[in-house]
DNA sequence: CTCGGAAATG
DNA sequence: CATTTCCGAG
């Protein structure tokens, strides 16, 4: 019975519609065709929700380059997956495990070197626009498919609300569900209207300037990756060509956000105009048994100045990626090239947001 | 700590 | 199929 599992993730905070920028991934991302209703969160996917909040910058958060993240507390973060799966036994250990099975599949990285350092393999990881903002109702474009129906709400054991889901990954429903069949079945060419823009970076390092997040300044936290302009070329070939989804050509991400609304292809008109307020951010964590990271006053680590993105990115991004990468397991790909050294940025260690004071680190040691 | 093989699970 | 669990090796 039971698992008193609650769900103390997403449910905290009301979601307020102006949430992160929307990232989407391709269909592997998500693999629900099978299942319907019933699509059990990823632990990419939940390590993904986190990151999105403040609330777990103490357990883990964005380090280093775009992907990069680092678990501050193996244990919470862990304990947290624990409960969202009613695996009260989950430990680092077990979690670990399952994150190595991501080496494979090419979802994540290890950044050798670092102690609980991961990397997102966003080259595969495709962006989305972001969920529209009521607000501004600024994107023309943007939808997605709208799995969520009806079918079944109930995704994980606990209570999980809709908004949580909605949060992230599910889908932006602001298109209309107009037709929905009973199982969505995705069209394979019909590709809804979703524009992706594959984001061909990867090259992390390589470019070496840049990293800092401080996306949304009044929301906390992004994702590191979508700050450049869209300096990628027109798509890059070979990014994520896989043999099961194919993304339409047409992938380009309007990802504008109000603070960086000097992006070269400005199609929102207001966009800076609507920036809803940020969210209080006060209430959260309402069934905790362990509530480990105390929101803190909010250093205002995102807020930050912002890392000055005058700086566009490396012009001659090699992506050169992988032409094809059928079926081989190899790992060519661009790994992180820069991670092979040690993915340090050397030379631009800007701001790190790594609050030293991290306290109840217990792990310490000396490091260095 | 990190890496994977292997068996088991829903 | 994606972990979960267990575990030996480095």
């Amino acid at each position: 019975m039971d698992c008193n599992c609650v769900s103390d993730l997403l449910l905290t905070s009301p979601v307020p519609a102006l949430w992160t920028p929307g990232f989407a991934f391709p269909d592997w991302a998500y693999k629900p065709e099978s299942s319907p209703g019933s699509r059990q969160i990823q632990l990419w996917h939940f390590i993904l929700e986190l990151l999105q909040k403040e609330e777990y910058q103490n357990v883990i958060a964005w380090q280093g380059d775009y992907g990069e993240f680092v678990i501050k507390d193996p244990d919470e973060v862990a304990r947290l997956w624990g409960i969202r799966k009613c695996k009260p036994h989950m430990n680092y250990d077990k979690l670990s495990r399952a994150l190595r099975y991501y080496y494979n599949k090419r979802i994540l990285h290890k950044t050798k070197g670092k102690r609980f350092t991961y990397k997102f393999n966003f080259s595969k990881v495709v962006l989305v626009n972001y969920p529209l903002l009521e607000v501004g109702g600024s994107s023309p474009f943007l939808l997605a498919q709208g799995p969520f129906g009806g079918g079944g709400p109930g995704p994980d054991c606990a209570p999980l609300t809709p908004e949580t889901l909605q949060s992230l990954f599910s889908s932006p429903r602001l298109a209309e569900p107009p037709s929905r069949s009973p199982l969505y079945e995705r069209q394979p060419e019909a590709e809804k209207l979703r524009l992706d823009a594959a984001l061909p970076f990867l090259g992390s390092g390589v470019s070496g300037y840049s990293k800092a997040p401080a996306l949304l300044g009044p929301y906390g936290r992004a994702a590191p990756f979508p700050e450049y302009p869209w300096g990628w070329g027109p798509y890059v070939p070979g990014a994520l060509p896989l043999g099961g989804s194919k993304l339409p050509a047409a992938l380009y991400s309007p990802h504008f956000y109000p603070g960086l609304a000097q992006l070269p292809p400005p199609p929102p008109p207001a966009a800076a105009a609507a920036l809803p307020p940020p969210p209080p951010a006060g209430p959260e964590r309402a069934a905790a048994p362990r509530p480990a990271p105390p929101p803190g006053p909010g250093p205002g680590p995102g807020p930050g100045p912002g890392p000055g993105q005058g700086a566009p990115p490396e012009p001659g991004m090699a992506l050169g990626g992988p032409p094809a990468e059928p079926a081989s397991d190899s790992e060519l790909e661009i790994t992180d090239v820069s991670g092979s050294s040690s993915e340090n940025e050397a030379g631009s260690p800007p701001p790190p947001p790594v609050p030293p004071a991290a306290r109840g680190r217990p792990k310490g040691p000396a490091r260095s």
